[in-house]
DNA sequence: GGCAAGTCTATTTTT
DNA sequence: TAGACTTGCC
């Protein structure tokens, strides 16, 4: 029987959580514990052992990564089509209740989903049509405070201003308001509020969850808001079977809103005694695993657990020390191939840094060595503009309110209609009350006979859609509003853009919808809780590049976590404060605990940062970590081992940052040097190759008059001076 | 519509 | 500082 080997391999807490009875219950679960497993393992005791109905259990998730790891697993161990149940994350299980009940909701039928950006596209024209600036009144601020008070629960009338600043906001949040409500818009925080209304003012449809759902079970619950715990409080205050799973440890998600403190309160709320710790760990290596717990236990806010491992010591953590960041690029690149060549798979392998920024200069290394590499992060599938642009084509064909869909549209591409006409559209949508699609007949004038051809092309388009199937629908858009052809001409990007609109057709094709679901609606809806991946190439096997934050939830054999200086990782804004000092210790818990068998640990004792050269002394985070544990390999550098001592990096050991002025950084200069009968450039900094000593990197340039020499620093010889006019060097 | 000049922004980000 | 993005001008 496949359900007693999954609990035969359980450890003895593993199956308490996986067999829990009766009530509510927090799992602890620390990182590598099993917690995915225990997880859908008790979705599948549930439904086999105890006879819950597949319709009656309620998982959320954060991520649709998780969600649809969740529905996988279920699937395959109770070989069912997982298609009703109620698996996904908070927001597509709120657009799921608002879908339903979009009448009590006070919904249209037809509603669209902003993402952030469309968010804050529509408020930047709302602080433009009050007559604010930028500085007066910053529309990110304006997004953060909108969603902040949505998280709160509060509507712009449940708020009284206590100051000039702050009735601004309140006013523009009521503008927001009316114009979502107007144009039948919805975005990602008003997903969670109104379903949260929905309950609270509906007490039959309340009822109706509160007695279909038997067990509610939760991931991740570390990183859930104030109103995803209301909402939970809600729908599940009468089930009394909720089952939550979190790490403290992990919470790395507070400055959106993430309140680890929703644990302690659970235990409170939902009365639970003594909630389960998972403190055995698969995934690391001993040695791996005491760094962790030693760096976390400088923590004090913290519920408290300690990981252990059956598994042995592993090799140490390694330490290395480079001089500059292209030094610690060149390293870590330079090491991977060197994994790379003695057998190991570049999809095992994963470099974390703090911020993104970070990436560029690894690409650039990886690039010239030619290793396979992924980033995660940047720009997402459905967030390209060719998209959105075709996607906001067929919302308009849908529901020619939206005026957001109307704007971003109306003159991609071009057809003569410009800010004037848009005016004047907006002039008499406001006075007459309608839309700016419908305002577009009423406006005379010059611009009449291009809105009119926009108009009739969605009409064409409408006409279309009735008796055509959605890949039919999306290819018409492409071909009848001109957007492809303007993609054709476009000089830059032409070819990629294509192609996303050929991979876009594609998506919707393999799209497939429930009975009774409305195609479009669900797809577009798809499209912006879903976007997806980054758009970075996919290789079969190659090196993961991403960010602590993206990081979580995965595991690698070897991880090299980057840029652990101290105002880079712990990031400068967070030394101050002592809540956000710890929030940096999580993330580095995050980021060590990620590795299987090897950690690799990189600093930069200088990096290039806003075009200042900063030395930052080692990260406090490593630290923190015990000595026995950590094999200082700097002395192997590539660049050479005298490096440190040759620079006199003095920011290494200093509390403070040194700054030193660019302008008097060598560094810069850059001379043209008569060299074997060729002219070429050389720099501070550049990797030449020589002749007899190999590899090196230019320390210093001397140039007077007719006398050219160079410091240069050979792998594994050390510091040479050579005469540049006969040296035979070349750059690499 | 295209190009040059000017402006902005550098912490993390899922939905 | 540098790159992305916006604005302004012809």
């Amino acid at each position: 029987m496949a359900i007693s080997l999954a609990l035969d391999g359980l450890n003895p807490q593993q199956l308490a959580a996986v067999t829990h009875h009766q009530g509510s219950m927090l799992v602890l679960a620390g990182a590598g514990s099993g917690k995915t497993q225990v997880l859908t393992t008790r979705i599948v005791w549930l439904i086999k052992e105890n006879n819950i109905g597949i319709n009656e259990i309620l998982a959320v998730t954060f991520t649709n990564k998780a969600a649809k790891e969740m529905l996988h697993r279920v699937a395959t161990q109770l070989n069912i089509d997982t298609k009703f149940m109620w698996i996904g994350t908070f927001h597509s299980i709120a657009l799921r209740f608002l879908t339903k009940h979009y009448k009590e909701a006070g919904l249209p039928s037809f509603f669209h989903i902003l993402d952030s950006q469309d968010q804050l596209n529509l408020l930047k024209r709302i602080v433009k049509k009050a007559n604010l600036d930028e500085t007066s009144c910053s529309t990110k601020e304006l997004q953060k405070f909108i969603n902040y008070q949505k998280e709160q629960g509060y509507r712009a009338a449940d708020l009284q201003a206590n100051n000039l600043r702050h009735e601004m906001s309140i006013n523009l949040y009521r503008e927001y308001e009316t114009i979502c409500n107007n144009d039948g818009l919805v975005d990602f925080t008003e997903l969670l509020l109104r379903s949260y209304e929905l309950f609270s003012t509906n007490q039959n449809i309340l009822n109706l969850y509160t007695k279909q759902f038997k067990h509610i079970l939760i991931d991740e619950f570390q990183d859930t808001n104030q109103l995803q715990y209301k909402w939970l409080q809600l729908i599940g205050g009468k089930c009394l079977n909720v089952f939550a799973v979190g790490d403290d440890d992990q919470s790395i998600y507070s400055f959106r809103g993430a309140k680890a403190l929703n644990m302690q309160a659970f235990l409170q709320d939902f009365n639970v005694k003594q909630p389960i710790r998972l403190e055995q760990n698969y995934r690391s290596t001993s040695n791996i695993l005491n760094a962790a717990n030693a760096v976390i236990d400088n923590n004090c806010n913290r519920i408290g657990k300690k990981l252990w491992t059956t598994k042995n010591d592993g090799n140490k953590i390694k330490l290395y020390e480079g001089y500059t960041e292209e030094d610690e690029a060149y390293f870590v690149v330079d090491e991977i191939k060197s994994l790379y060549q003695s057998g190991l798979k570049l999809s095992s392998i994963a470099i974390l840094y703090r911020s993104n920024a970070q990436s560029r200069i690894l690409e650039h290394f990886f690039y010239t060595q030619g290793l396979a590499y992924r980033v995660y992060g940047g720009l997402r599938f459905f967030d390209r503009q060719e998209i959105k642009h075709v996607l906001a084509y067929l919302r308009l064909i849908k529901n020619t309110s939206d005026n957001e869909a109307f704007l971003r549209i109306v003159n991609v591409p071009a057809r003569k209609i410009g800010a004037k006409t848009i005016e004047g559209l907006q002039t008499i949508a406001a006075t007459e009350n309608v839309s700016l699609f419908a305002a577009c007949k009423m406006l005379d004038g010059k611009a009449q006979n291009c809105l009119l051809q926009f108009t009739n092309l969605i009409h064409t388009l409408q006409q279309q859609c009735m008796n055509q199937n959605l890949t039919q629908i999306i290819n018409s858009i492409i071909e009848l509003s001109g957007l492809r052809q303007m993609y054709l001409e476009d000089k830059k990007n032409s070819i990629e853009r294509l192609d996303n609109l050929n991979e876009l057709v594609n998506a919707v094709t393999n799209f497939k919808v429930e009975d009774g679901q409305d195609l479009v609606a669900t797809f577009l809806a798809h499209a912006v809780l879903e976007s997806g991946d980054g758009q970075a190439q996919k290789y079969d096997d190659s090196v993961q590049l991403m960010t602590v934050h993206a990081a979580k939830g995965l595991e690698f054999d070897t991880v090299f976590v980057v840029g652990l200086e101290d105002g880079l990782f712990p990031h400068e804004n967070c030394l101050n404060q002592e809540n956000d000092l710890e929030e940096e210790r999580r993330l580095m818990y995050v980021a060590i605990t990620r590795a299987k068998s090897e950690l690799y640990i990189i600093r930069a004792c200088s990096r290039l940062i806003w075009g200042k050269r900063i030395s930052a002394p080692i990260s406090r985070f490593v630290n923190e970590i015990p000595g026995e544990l950590i094999n200082n390999i700097s002395g192997i550098s590539k660049i050479g081992k005298n490096n440190l001592e040759e620079f006199n990096l003095s920011g290494a050991n200093s509390n403070n940052w040194i700054s030193e002025d660019r302008t008097t950084n060598v560094e810069t200069k850059i001379s043209r040097i008569q060299l074997n009968d060729q002219d070429i450039f050389l720099k501070i900094g550049d990797m030449v190759e020589h002749v007899k000593f190999g590899k090196g990197k230019i320390l210093n340039l001397n140039i007077d008059g007719s006398k050219k020499t160079a410091e240069i620093f050979f792998i594994g010889i050390g510091k040479k001076v050579l005469d540049l006019t006969i040296a035979k060097i070349e750059k690499i």
